[in-house]
RNA sequence: GCCGGAGUGGCGGAAUGGCAGACGCACCAGACUCAAAAUCUGGCGAGGGCAACCUCGUGUGGGUUCGACUCCCACCUCCGGCACCA
């Protein structure tokens, strides 16, 4: 064996141990048997071409844990892929011309190489690669799968259009500000036809078993709980009042939805939403046709933030009636432009009595209003109020209900429309169906074919995969590039052979990554999508680890995904994720403000990992990014912070290399507690309270930061032990187990140069395949512990007492302390709570 | 407004209801050195005291308890999600 170097010499052992890593395949792993399995699965990045060291605190952990739990015995499947559809690589193309895949395939071979110098180990051959046909190719049949079912479906609608990237967004990728998520771009409201999934059909699901997933963050939780947005209410037909004139209309009922049907008696006017459906119809010929027609066209050009802006209500009188069911009561028909069509009915009950935006638009618009819930002493006056009363009350004026508490109003009020067949209760969700259409090129084709002799036809199965064309123009034009490509377009017919035409829109890139962690199992299978036996046996996945930026988003849709394959029979369990971890961003201070921000190349606060893994090396980076804080909250990055983790590890290294022949030497011998003299029994105490600690932080919620600290601290009673040759033999056994643990216990965190330090050691690589440490509980006994002495909880000394000390005998001992004396004395002892092994408090007056 | 989370030294942070501030960073002092770097040793919440020690101190105010950073109630601030969703 080489000597070994006096100086750390981390950019030299470490390509090696990256190489051999590889080399030996430490991570693949044979799914064949699911025993003992571990799923560690990290959120598959898009490959943008560089990393910083925020992105790489996903890796940093995943690969930590991956590392720990194959030390544990586990069977550890550690994929890795790419989310290699998106618009980046489009505009870079529209930019320099260089085609979308190229720079992708390019972007992904540099990040494979950044990963590999963070020392993170993946089973490659399984890597997937969205954007490449034996991978869309099962996206795309995916998507016939949910057509087949009806989950996909195409329809006209109001939706999101993103001006910048022009093309349409789902929901999701909108921000509450009415940004889009990605491009930052005001979104607009547009009408068009497109495709969605219709997610909605799972709202209740995807709500009920959010249950079921105790391995999830609490706010996660309630983000997607929120997302959902479940109501209980009712469903009430109002009748449509004829004409005067008689005139006809299509139909004669305006349902709404209402959470508070117990208010109902106190509805003075009904309002539309103004894309409700047929209100050109409803208006026709009357003398407020034209205003109303105009007021629609007005609210349908403003944007959804300029709409939704809270407070500011606009509307319209319809000139037209509407007539409660309940009472019979004639009310007028407005427009109003605060009612959304995407919510309930697009038509709303109004009582302003009872509902604050009711109230302000009765008053803009001098509606009447009536009182139906009293509160508790009766002493509501309308001329007295200034809003709404929106609290819980008795129900008046509401024959037959009157005088029964509002909230067992509700389902008697719901039961009765439900008797008399004009509503009854329903649920109603916040979630939309997911629109998937994207008008650009670098996304998977949508396997469509519109015949105008057939219709819509889904391509057949066996024309699997819809191609990308390559010689395609990107110039963004609100329609999707493909539409201009001639020879994908024209197609003839797969049902009758006439010339047709395909779908040119491509699907939102969360489909690709809806299923990834499926394929990752038979990557290379080209027969099927997902091998089902596998997958029953390999997920859900262990611990999935990810950022919070998905709360929502990718993990509302991979779990939409599960449950769809699972009636789909291609899967049979419903949750993808048993445990999910999500990180914490890595900050910065911002160098042109002082604010703390996320990285990013704007705010010219990215520290990218090339320049430190140089300087300190890949273990260095790693150790630090771990000891940086509790890895679920966000943490500043602090350079100064990252010399501390090099000055650790290269302290580590000096100890191993000033007592590399005492180690050597030492290896025969035997830790025997018999014959230990107090200072290394004290270390060897330590070393096996040290392993207790460290398995719990792991095992709990990755405590990776106070697990690094209590390495540290042990390193620190290692030097208090002062060894040299002349040491006793225990001292020298003691030393060297120390220090081969120490090797142990950090190896998922620096594997370099603990692989390193483990062959110096004398041990055979890998150091993967060493036993994590277990603990010697005998080692853990005290002879004699200390006890804290308090009186009135105040900490006034302490005392060393004998392990099997009674309680009795404490008290004594403590109450005999000459500082406890000073305390007590002139005053009476009222009682004394004795704690064996911890402390006694006195309690004087 | 509703839902979730968090407030601890100069900084990042640590503490099964039982010694607040582990560990690290920064800083200060000492050793080594011609000197510097590196390394090693010690100190480091605030106030008082020559000292032994004492008082105060975990966002604020109450409460439970022998004992509260930790549990309960009310509130303040910050972060995240939802929000004209009927």
């Amino acid at each position: 064996m080489e000597d070994m170097k006096e100086k750390y010499p981390f950019s030299e052992i470490e390509p090696k141990w990256q190489a051999y890593w590889d080399e030996h395949g430490l991570f693949k792993t044979d799914v064949a048997s699911a025993e003992n399995k571990y799923y560690c699965l990290m959120m598959f990045p898009y490959p943008s071409g560089t990393l910083h060291v925020g992105h790489g605190r996903n890796y940093i952990i995943g690969d930590a844990v991956a590392r720990y739990k194959k030390m544990r015995g586990l069977r550890v499947l550690t994929p890795m892929g790419w989310d290699a559809f998106g618009l980046p690589a489009e505009n870079a193309a529209i930019k320099t011309g260089t085609h979308p895949r190229e720079s992708t395939l390019n972007n992904v071979a540099v990040m494979k190489q950044q990963l590999s110098a963070w020392g993170c180990c993946y089973d490659w051959d399984r890597e997937v690669t969205s954007c490449l046909p034996d991978y869309y190719k099962w996206t795309q049949w995916l998507f016939l799968k949910l057509y087949e079912r009806g989950l996909a479906y195409k329809k006209e609608a109001a939706v999101n259009w993103d001006p910048v990237d022009q093309t349409v967004l789902a929901n999701e990728q909108v921000l509450a500000d009415g940004t889009a998520e990605r491009s930052g771009a005001k979104v607009e409201r547009k009408m068009l036809s497109q495709w969605f999934f219709k997610i909605t059909d799972y709202a209740q699901r995807l709500l009920d078993d959010l249950d079921k997933l105790d391995g999830w963050p609490e706010r996660v939780k309630s983000m997607q709980e929120n997302w959902i947005g479940r109501s209980e209410g009712a469903r009430i037909n109002f009748r449509l009042a004829p004409r005067d004139n008689g005139g006809a209309d299509t139909s004669d009922v305006v349902p709404c939805f209402t959470t508070r049907v117990d208010t109902i008696y106190g509805c003075t006017y009904m309002v539309l939403a103004p894309e409700y459906p047929g209100i050109a119809e409803l208006v026709k010929g009357l003398p407020e046709e034209q205003d109303v027609l105009a007021f629609v066209e007005k609210a349908g050009r403003l944007s959804a933030i300029e709409r939704t802006t809270e407070g500011d209500k606009n509307g319209i009188f319809t000139g037209r009636y509407v007539i409660n069911p309940y009472n019979e009561e004639k009310i007028p028909l407005w427009i109003g432009d605060y009612v959304l069509m995407e919510y309930g009915t697009g038509a709303v009950m109004a009582v302003p009595a009872h509902d604050t935006r009711d109230w302000v638009f009765a008053k803009k618009y001098d509606l009447p209003i009536r009182l139906s819930i009293q509160n508790a002493d009766q002493s509501l006056q309308l001329e007295d109020m200034d809003d709404a009363y929106t609290e819980d009350g008795i129900v008046v004026d509401s024959p037959p209900f009157s005088g029964l508490p509002n909230r067992e109003a509700i389902p008697k009020m719901a039961a009765h429309a439900e008797e008399n067949e004009f509503g009854g209760p329903v649920i109603q969700f916040r979630l939309r169906d997911w629109l998937i259409s994207r008008q650009r090129y670098w996304g998977a084709p949508i396997p469509i074919i519109y015949c105008d002799v057939c219709g819509m036809v889904p391509v057949p199965e066996a024309d699997l995969p819809v191609l990308l064309p390559d010689d395609v123009e990107f110039k963004p034009s609100g329609e999707s590039p493909l539409k201009r490509a001639e020879s994908f377009v024209n197609v003839p017919c797969p049902t009758c052979g006439k010339p047709a035409r395909r779908e040119s829109d491509t699907m939102d890139t969360f489909v690709d990554s809806s299923w990834y962690f499926f394929r990752y199992l038979s990557a290379r299978d080209d027969t099927k999508a997902v091998d089902t036996t596998l997958c029953d046996n390999w997920l859900p996945v262990d611990q999935y680890i990810g950022g919070i930026e998905h709360a929502i988003l990718h993990l509302m849709y991979a779990r939409f995904f599960t449950k769809a394959l699972y009636d789909l029979e291609l899967i049979h369990f419903e949750e993808p994720f048993a445990h999910l971890f999500t990180q914490g961003m890595i900050t910065k201070r911002s160098e042109n403000d002082g604010q703390l921000y996320k990285m990013s190349k704007s705010k010219g606060n990215v520290v990218s990992p090339e320049e430190l893994i140089r300087e300190y090396g890949a273990d260095t980076v790693r150790l630090y990014t771990l000891f940086i804080g509790p890895p679920e909250k966000e943490a500043e990055w602090n350079d100064a912070g990252v010399e501390g983790a090099f000055r650790f590890l290269r302290r580590l290294w000096r100890r191993v290399y000033e007592h590399r022949d005492l180690l050597r030497d030492a290896k025969a011998l035997t830790p025997d507690m018999a014959t230990m003299e107090k200072p290394e029994r004290d270390l060897y105490r330590k070393l096996n309270e040290s392993i207790q600690r460290i398995t719990r932080d792991l095992e709990g919620d990755f405590h990776f930061n106070t697990a690094i600290a209590q390495i540290m601290e042990l390193m620190n009673a290692v030097d208090a032990l002062k060894v040299n040759p002349d040491s006793s033999e225990q001292v020298r056994a003691v030393f060297h187990e120390t220090v081969e643990t120490i090797v142990v216990l950090i190896s998922p965190f620096a594997p370099h140069i603990a692989e390193e330090l483990w062959q110096e050691l004398g041990r055979a690589p890998s150091i993967l395949n060493a036993e994590w440490p277990r603990v010697n509980e005998a080692a853990l006994y005290r002879e004699e512990v200390e006890i804290v002495l308090q009186v009135n909880g105040k900490l006034r000394g302490r005392i060393l007492v004998g392990a099997g000390a009674d309680q009795a005998s404490i008290e004594q001992e403590a109450l005999a302390d000459p500082q406890v004396q000073k305390w007590i004395e002139g005053k009476t002892v009222r009682k004394v709570i004795v704690v064996p092994g911890r402390l006694v408090n006195i309690a004087v007056s």
